[in-house]
RNA sequence: GGGCGGUUAGCUCAGCGGGAGAGCAUCGGCCUUACAAGCCGGGGGUCACAGGUUCAAAUCCUGUACCGCCCA
């Protein structure tokens, strides 16, 4: 069969794709011995395919691919989360545009709905993986708010309440007033914002001609202000200790505490205290008991009905009564300047927190919620990474990890959404009555006090009274409750199903660090929790894909880059090889498409060496040229040593980087053996047999090429599924898939110090006798004599080895001396003990090459003069390692030796100039 | 404010105690029968700065500057 000249990626991808899912060959084996296992970090199932995804994939399909050929049961479990506040919002989007809002719809048909939108929208980025070349077992795929994945998170729910570590309590807790929902603390999104810092007068209530000021960033918030506070020790505010205020506007009178919290040196020394709008404001009115006034609804708007239901009022309630947070700020900031309140206003930049699915500045806000008493879980979670037992790759992020676990608050984990897991708790119309408060649409809404029926199904009757009467609570869970569970729920817990028995804990988590916290910590504790083993051995944590200027890709910046434009254009075993060349450990990636199009050169320089050895080998018409491993190192030639022991070493280096998850390593050492020295050096050096120069030894020649050939395309295959499966199936007839064929292992005893060494020479004096050619511009096709002087043994090696000498330097006829009258007008150069002369005759310009070796003897006087520093420095001999020093001198010695005969050559040229003249 | 990471060739990045490397770009020469998406050769770096440890520092320590990220 005929290969094509350059290799075309795209008929080749999707055509092996689909026989590799055919052919079941992404299951795991049967059978008992070692597995390795793996859940893909689901993306949302809103989701469509960007770089992160696409390393993070690729990643985990080098792992796969290897581990499978290399023998052990193999399973890469896909699939999907129902990212609850991304997707509500992107359906009802689609409902706006109808003019629809949700709760027109009602909750029974808007989840239908949702449905209706995944099955026909949904797993958009599941197709997009499978571009990627992924080897995952799509059998096995799954959904969070699948019916297995929903029994696992009922179950865990009720575990958790059973064992005391779930409680509803009425927190502050942030709030998102656009998705009208709660948010954990780590779905809040810090961003440093330019704002104002208002220095506001807070009259004393018995002395309105004194006043604090204080210094705030939201003076909207004053309508709920319960208190002032200044630090005890703050000479400014002794005569005020004890003293009341009233608040401007809305006219409370409120208590000046003393509490060391307070910053004296922030603002002016006196901070506004509003337990219902602030985090730190709510635990100092802990301490002190103060009243936590909620001044806004669940829109953010001021909400009048809180004031008037404490007997406070007056007409200013009116100007503020369902005003927007900022436009309250407004309004208020105008009323305090007309006041003469308003002292001054300076700019200033702060952190204001962000819902990380919208972008709506979240609110602070009191509402009753459920909550996940996290402190005995993130004990365990933190003991397993300390003893080891979970490995963090790189070991950096256990640092983060840590301290975020040790500051870890309890986890709210109730959402006011409909798309989710509904909690699995009910609530008593008849002994809870009080609390149940029906919000029209068959909705309710429940009290702060409500008392809760946790169960597994939905219970018949309340266990207390015996009340038929049962509503549901409405909120559900957050998407992460369930990912929490995923290494176990993908496999069926809480079922004791085949798959978890032989899977878990899972090998090894890759993943982003963006979600250390969302996720791998949550999936430590349940697994933990649940499972009573760690849920993975190792997490391999990745970089972020970055553009060319290191920018964060996004949206609104316009610099996203297509991962699937990119492997369109470039292929995706050349976008593979990219992403994993440039996967060094702790460092970001910064994508450069020229580095895309430049390993595209390396995939059709595979390509072409491929189609040199099947070329080579359609001229064999009698002996099959296959793989044989069983021939044997004596029958080889130096070259054929060399190259054997070059790819033993090269197998040994690609499997310890990929152990070792150095993605970069392991794509690089394949690389540098593959393009320069198999293709450089050893297919070049073949040419010699092939082209019938050595006739005995053409065929062995192709069955080393065929052998090396299969061997880098084993290697290669997990860095580039496609283009090595496509060769691998031209090399013989219907083989077996190169994904199921056995990863080649190190043979040590291919190892050959010396024939590298010989080879090593050879290449030096090749290289030399070329750069010499090019340097005196010696045409290419001009054959030269060259001229060797040296050590005896040296110059035997060159005599045997002179058709490969010819071949590759072009050299016409060698001479040999082991010393002798130095030519005249010859280029010279110098390898190991070896002098090269290359007498150019009239070709050589008498000038440059002088200064050429006058260049050289300089370079080489420099280095000899360091080492010599060294070896005259007595704490070095006597301190440095012995091995270390004799490496010093041996370097010291050739250096003199080049000095030496080069100057010997520049002295001729000198003399031949000055007979020239 | 606390923590982490970065600063190496024009660009993107490896290297992290003993001779400064790769890919791309650049310059010169080659259509040499696998590959011009190629071959051969060259040029290009006080390894951010300042101290220190060491016989020896791009590499370890301290500090400074700038850049980035995370947390508060």
């Amino acid at each position: 069969m005929e290969l094509a000249k350059a290799y075309s990626h795209k008929e080749v991808e999707s055509k092996w794709y689909r026989r590799w899912i055919d052919s079941g060959a992404f299951a795991p084996a049967k059978g008992a011995g070692a597995y390795f296992s793996v859940v893909i970090p689901p993306p949302n199932v809103t989701g469509s395919l960007h770089m992160g995804h696409a390393l993070n994939n690729t990643l985990q399909d080098i792992l796969c691919r290897y581990k499978r050929m290399d023998g052990y049961r193999v399973l890469w479990v896909p699939g999907t989360d129902h990212a609850g506040i991304a997707t509500q919002n992107v359906v009802e989007r689609r409902l706006a545009e109808q003019g629809l809002t949700r709760a027109q719809v009602g909750r029974a048909k808007f989840i239908e709905r949702v449905w209706a939108w995944k099955e026909e929208a949904g797993n958009t980025i599941l197709r997009q993986l499978r571009a990627l070349g992924v080897s995952c077992d799509w059998q096995r795929e799954r959904f969070t708010m699948d019916e297995g994945l929903s029994r696992a998170v009922r179950e865990a729910f009720v575990r958790l309440w059973e064992d005391g570590l779930l409680y509803r309590a009425e927190r502050l807790i942030n709030w998102c007033p656009r998705c009208k929902t709660a948010l954990a603390d780590i779905e809040v999104v810090h961003e440093e914002t330019d704002g104002h810092l208002w220095h506001i007068r807070y009259p004393l209530a018995d002395d309105p001609s004194k006043a604090l000021i204080v210094a705030t960033t939201r003076p909207e918030t004053m309508l709920g202000d319960t208190a002032v506070a200044i630090h005890p020790e703050d000479e400014r505010y002794r005569e005020f200790i004890g003293k009341k205020i009233r608040l401007p506007i809305a006219g409370r009178v409120i208590p000046l505490l003393a509490d060391s919290y307070v910053d004296k040196e922030f603002g002016t020394g006196a901070l506004k205290i509003t337990p219902g709008h602030d985090f730190n404001d709510f635990e100092i009115g802990e301490r002190f008991g103060l009243e936590k006034i909620s001044i806004f609804d669940a829109d953010a708007k001021i909400d009048a009905a809180a004031f008037l239901s404490r007997g406070e009022g007056g007409e200013w309630i009116e100007r503020y009564r369902g005003q927007d947070r900022f436009a309250a700020r407004k309004l208020i900031v105008a009323e305090l300047k007309e006041k003469g309140c308003l002292e001054k206003t300076e700019p200033y930049r702060h952190a204001i927190g962000h819902c990380y699915r919208c972008q709506t500045v979240v609110e602070p806000y009191l509402t009753p919620q459920w909550f996940v008493a996290i402190k005995p879980l993130a004990e365990p979670a933190m003991q397993v990474v300390r003893d080891g037992r979970i490995r963090i790759i790189p070991e950096g992020w256990s640092n983060s990890y840590f301290a975020w676990m040790e500051n870890i608050k309890d986890w709210t984990i109730s959402r006011q959404i409909w798309w989710g897991h509904q909690i699995p708790a009910w609530y008593c119309k008849s002994c809870d009555a009080a609390n149940i408060i029906e919000a029209g649409g068959g909705e309710y809404l429940l009290g702060k006090e409500a008392h809760p029926i946790v169960a597994r199904g939905t219970p018949e009757s309340c266990p207390k009274c015996g009340g038929k009467e049962l509503v549901q609570d409405p909120d559900v869970l957050d998407t992460w409750f369930s990912s929490g569970l995923w290494p176990f729920s993908t496999l069926g817990w809480p079922e004791q199903t085949e798959d978890l028995k032989a899977f878990y804990p899972t090998s090894t988590l890759v993943t982003g660090f963006d979600i250390l916290f969302f996720w791998v910590a949550r999936m430590i504790m349940m697994g933990l929790k649940f499972m009573g083993d760690v849920p993975f051995r190792d997490v391999y944590i990745h970089a972020l894909v970055r553009d060319e200027q290191g920018q964060k890709m996004s949206k609104s910046k316009g610099n996203v880059i297509d991962p699937l434009d990119i492997m369109n254009q470039y292929g995706t075993d050349a976008f593979r090889f990219t992403l994993a060349a440039m996967a060094a450990m702790g460092r970001d990636i910064r994508l450069a498409e020229e580095r895309i199009a430049g390993y595209q050169n390396f995939v059709n320089k595979l390509w072409n060496a491929a189609r040199f050895v099947l070329m080579k080998r359609s001229e064999v018409s009698v002996t099959e040229v296959r793989s044989d491993r069983a021939l044997a190192g004596a029958d080889l030639n130096f070259a054929e040593r060399w190259i054997r022991s070059r790819l033993a070493t090269t197998i040994a280096q690609a499997r310890e980087a990929a152990d070792a998850y150095r993605f970069n390593d392991y794509a690089n050492v394949l690389y540098q053996f593959t393009w320069h020295e198999f293709c450089d050096w050893y297919i070049e050096m073949s040419k010699l047999a092939l082209n019938g120069t050595v006739v005995a030894d053409a065929d062995r020649s192709r069955r080393i090429l065929a052998e090396l050939l299969e061997q880098i395309l084993l290697l290669l295959h997990p860095l580039m599924p496609f283009v090595t499966e496509e060769i691998w199936q031209v090399l013989g007839e219907n083989r077996r898939s190169i994904m199921v064929q056995a990863y080649p292992r190190s043979e040590p005893a291919w190892i050959d110090g010396n024939s590298e060494k010989q080879m090593e020479f050879l290449m030096g004096v090749v290289r030399a006798v070329r750069n010499l050619r090019a340097e005196m511009n010696c045409p290419p096709g001009k054959e030269v004599k060259a001229i060797f002087h040296g050590p005896e043994a040296d110059l035997a090696f060159l005599r045997s080895q002179e058709p490969y000498l010819r071949l590759l330097s072009r050299v016409g006829a060698a001479e040999y001396a082991i010393s002798g009258e130095r030519p005249k007008g010859a280029a010279t150069a110098v390898i190991g003990a070896t002098e090269i002369y290359l007498p150019l005759g009239d070709l050589i310009n008498l000038d440059e090459e002088r200064a050429r070796l006058t260049k050289e003897i300089r370079k080489f006087e420099e280095e000899f003069s360091r080492v010599q520093k060294k070896l005259q420095n007595n704490d070095f001999i006597s301190k440095a390692k012995e091995e270390v020093v004799r490496k010093e001198r041996e370097k010291a010695g050739q250096y003199e030796e080049k000095i030496r005969t080069l100057n010997l050559s520049l002295t001729r040229i000198e003399k031949a100039q000055s007979e020239r003249s």
